[in-house]
DNA sequence: AAGTGGTCTAGACCACGTC
DNA sequence: ACGTGGTCTAGACCACTTT
């Protein structure tokens, strides 16, 4: 590309690109090596620095993770370290947490105004209604509502979700191909109705963190809108600013 | 230094820390521009290119800024842009927000436990405690109660803070030479007392966020301490997940 | 010993801003 | 025209892991 046009992109980035494109036709698989920079430059017809420049950013954006004097790796949520990645609840005493999962209810249904804008869907498409509670050490922490697009996960449904011992993400990865690369959250703080004070075991109308996810994967696409209702009286949301 | 020992730190990484102890003893000021990356390696006895990947560093850091063509700067919170950066909260439908500050109370006190602990003081030390609102487009949204070492801020007092127009970490940064690089937030839902709702003209018990921050400068070293309740009835805390 | 990523160097050229 | 950061290359050597 002519480098003094108005669409001037360094090669390192249209080496990102092809990369990119490559994990999403599946050609590595999550958890799996891909090929040495040396290996790459070549395919790619560049010098191994401009492979490295990509690859350093891919590692950045937690898309790849490299591991010194073995090779590089596509990133998994089924690496128990990154199976939670996006849940940022700590323990106000700092003691150590392992959710566990517990699915309420899996159904199909037409796409709502709102859950079809977030996700890039025609009013009325196929989702998949997604509602479970998550425990800490026992107690009902949180309660999760998720909408996904029907046409991305076919065949998911209550029983798949209760075979399944991992993390969701976990899952959608493993048995749908959709790995989850970042989301933006907007949280606020919301009073408890009496259903969900119920599940989580509170008094009515105590004040509970709602936590308003859209997940995105490959190519910034949008294939997960949820919302959670966290309990914050043992627990918090950490954030790191910078 | 050996490459072999234990202790092994690569030489962009003591670039690095010679960089930031510049930056500590005000060798270059906040919004200035730092030599030319050949002057730094001459200046250092490396390449040009293991200065880059330090700079490339500070500056994902957010501590330098680079401006292709112009030089390499020293970022601010002077920066109209980089002011409140650190403040999360958007506008529910999308229209840009303006917050105006309004202090309340600034008082020199002895550090209670918790202050002292999170500053990393002596219990009993002297300490700055500062309050004050935050109004969005004349609402008020945000009440904060800060603490700060004393002997780190000498003469911030009330009347300081009524004269500075700008954000409090510009006058920080300044009128006392400390800059925030980074922080941690500890986000939960509280309901909102008497005092407070009436401050943020909310009902009492309203669900509010409490965001707890913990500042730090340089050296990681933690500086001030801060508790905000924000009302987030139109408002919410945005955060990106990676 | 061989292969991987990690660091460091030296030099060329490009894009951007200023003079 | 000049100086700045930004990209790209080629090659050397080091650190880590596996064979």
């Amino acid at each position: 590309m002519a480098k003094d046009s108005p669409t001037f992109s360094p090669l390192y980035k249209q080496i990102k690109r092809l990369t990119v494109q490559a994990l999403e036709a599946g050609e590595w698989q999550p958890g799996q090596v891909i090929p040495s920079e040396q290996d790459l430059a070549l395919r790619f017809g560049v010098s191994q620095g401009t492979v490295r420049k990509a690859v350093d950013e891919l590692a950045l954006e937690n898309i790849l993770v490299r591991k010194q004097g073995k090779g590089t790796y596509v990133s998994t949520h089924q690496d128990p370290r990154a199976a939670f990645r996006f849940l940022r609840l700590k323990a106000l005493d700092g003691h150590l947490i392992s959710p566990k999962s517990l699915p309420l209810e899996c159904i199909r249904a037409k796409a709502g105004c709102e859950a079809a804008r977030n996700l890039g869907l025609e009013p009325g498409g196929p989702i998949v209604m997604l509602r479970r509670l998550l425990r800490f050490e026992g107690k009902p922490i949180v309660i999760e509502e998720m909408y996904l697009p029907g046409e991305v996960f076919p065949g998911l449904n209550m029983e798949v979700i209760k075979d399944w011992h991992g993390s969701l993400y976990s899952l959608f990865e493993s048995r749908f191909g959709v790995r989850m690369i970042r989301a933006e959250e907007k949280v606020r703080a919301v009073a408890a109705d009496k259903t969900v004070a119920e599940l989580l075991n509170v008094a009515e109308s105590t004040p509970l963190l709602s936590v308003e996810r859209l997940a995105f994967t490959y190519g910034d696409k949008p294939v997960e809108w949820r919302r959670g209702l966290y309990s914050t009286a043992d627990y918090y949301y950490a954030n790191e600013l910078s």
